[in-house]
RNA sequence: GCGGGUGUAGCUCAGGUGGUUAGAGCGCCAGAUUGUGAUUCUGGAAGUCGGGGGUUCAAGUCCCCUCACUCGCCCCA
């Protein structure tokens, strides 16, 4: 490898400067705290999983990293092959199920982390990412209650880093699923990737693939998509499907639970929270109310948050059962759009307040000591340590964007002056009680 | 995994149909200016032209292969 290829970019692990990070610490602040005002509280599970336990809810066509020592002997199996999780939901089930003794239920957590998929890299798709999930898992049924909380928790996490608006799709998988029953479709789990793609491919693109795929006849397909065409952001969508006539228990339970969750989100302003019959999500373990969030302003990029609820996770794991609902913030999805769209102010290349210059001559132990006092005052400072012409520092100081740049005075019992980068006024000071104005 | 686009200095890019020693702007370093940020001026460092092979007297330029980045498909935050 070359200097110039290890220097190089890796596709799908974004990076950012010190500046942008800044922001981004910002955004993570704003999360925890609106996650916390719910009483969820944080967790951070291992970032690696025995590749069994991320492969257990079937897809086993998901891109994950393993990981392996370097110096592993291949011969040598009594090592278990290890992967970076691709998510966190699959991950926290586990983390559940093997601290359950210590937990209390319902339990409510909420992670940031980074999470690694080998997918091919593109607008708004990494390889690296984080992700802010928040989920309530409980060893009993979980009320419904909660499947209206958590999208309102979304948005209020989304709007608090500024990145509305959004427009976040409901649906419920027992309708989907109770809907095709009644149908006398077998195979809802590939009706439902196909519908999926509704507004990717048209209902032509949709049908064909129903026809070609599943071999669904044409009477079957219209009713297939008349479903998938229901939208609105009230409860009345409810009404819209059962005139559609086709009737099964499981659908029944469904419009239940739909247009309970739709009728407490009508208090929200139009558009926000809107029932959508073709939202089905990709991902196998969804059994309930399931969320699709996107830019409003952008349809055409990516999810940012999705989730939804699941009757268990953790499988064969542990006899119980463990439903919960959740869903995932996609922050550098976020971040990264808005970014481009330069919505994205940078903040400072430091956090440093006070820049307290090498004054020739100045004893160092008096330097040092003024630095150390003005940092136990609650100020965050930094000196600089090498003797240079002040053009130097001051360009320094302006360049970082700190703000104050103090001078010690260039012998014991002489007088300290600040100051301010950007007025350029400098004025006597003294470390002990100085204030900026 | 499949398809399109792009690879020249730290960054953004010029380099008609092959032709001497590969350029510009910005940035960087030093000085003018021996201690207070601008501007200006002067000087300087920095390139295996992504890599390999081929054609040719001659390749940054043409051909083949390959790698990387990027956009889309699949899938997903």
């Amino acid at each position: 490898m070359t200097p110039k290829e290890k220097l190089r970019p890796i596709s799908g692990f974004p990076e950012l400067l010190p500046e942008y990070r800044m922001v981004e610490l910002e955004w993570i602040d704003k999360l925890r705290s609106v996650f916390e005002s719910y009483g969820f509280a944080s967790i951070e599970p291992r970032t690696v999983e025995p590749v069994e336990v991320l492969l257990k809810q079937g897809d086993t066509d998901k891109e994950i990293y393993t990981i392996g020592r370097l110096m592993a002997d291949p011969s040598d199996k009594a090592e278990p092959t290890y992967a970076l999780h691709y998510d966190m939901t699959v991950p926290m089930a586990r983390y559940v199920a093997a601290n359950m003794n210590d937990l209390t239920f319902p339990f409510k957590r909420y992670q940031i982390q980074k999470a690694w998929r080998g997918e091919r890299p593109q607008d708004g798709r990494f390889r690296e990412f984080l992700q802010c999930d928040v989920d309530v898992v409980d060893t009993r049924e979980i009320p419904l209650h909660f499947d209206a909380e958590i999208p309102v928790i979304m948005h209020e996490a989304v709007e608090a880093i500024g990145a509305g608006p959004l427009t976040t799709k409901i649906n419920n998988r027992k309708v989907l699923e109770g809907y095709y029953a009644g149908l006398g479709i077998t195979d809802a789990g590939n009706a439902i990737r196909i519908i999926d793609k509704l507004d990717k491919i048209g209902a032509k693109g949709v049908g064909t693939m129903l026809t070609e795929e599943l071999g669904l006849d044409g009477a079957t397909i219209e009713k297939v998509l008349g479903l998938a065409e229901i939208q609105g952001n009230d409860a009345s969508v409810v009404q819209r499907v059962k005139a559609l006539g086709v009737t099964s228990e499981l659908l029944e339970q469904g419009l239940e639970e739909l247009h309970f969750v739709m009728r407490e989100l009508e208090r929200f302003p139009e558009g926000a929270f809107v029932a959508d019959l073709s939202i089905a999500r990709g991902l196998a373990y969804y059994t309930g109310t399931v969320y699709e969030a996107k830019f409003a302003d952008f349809p055409d990029f990516p999810t940012v948050c999705g989730g939804g609820r699941y009757d268990n996770l953790v499988g064969d794991l542990v006899s119980k059962r463990l439903p919960g609902i959740g869903i995932s913030i996609g922050l550098t999805r976020i971040f990264a759009k808005l970014m481009r769209e330069g919505r994205i102010e940078a903040g400072r290349k430091a956090p440093t307040d006070i820049l307290v210059a090498h004054t020739r001559g100045a004893p160092y132990d008096l330097v040092r000591e003024t630095a150390h006092t003005l940092r136990s005052r609650g100020f965050k400072v930094e000196q600089y340590h090498e003797d240079r012409k002040l053009n130097a520092q001051l360009k320094y100081a302006g360049e970082k964007g700190i703000p104050w740049v103090w001078f010690p005075p260039s012998e014991e019992g002489g007088e300290h002056q600040v100051k301010n980068s950007a007025s350029r006024d400098q004025v006597a000071a003294d470390p002990a009680t100085w204030m900026p104005e």
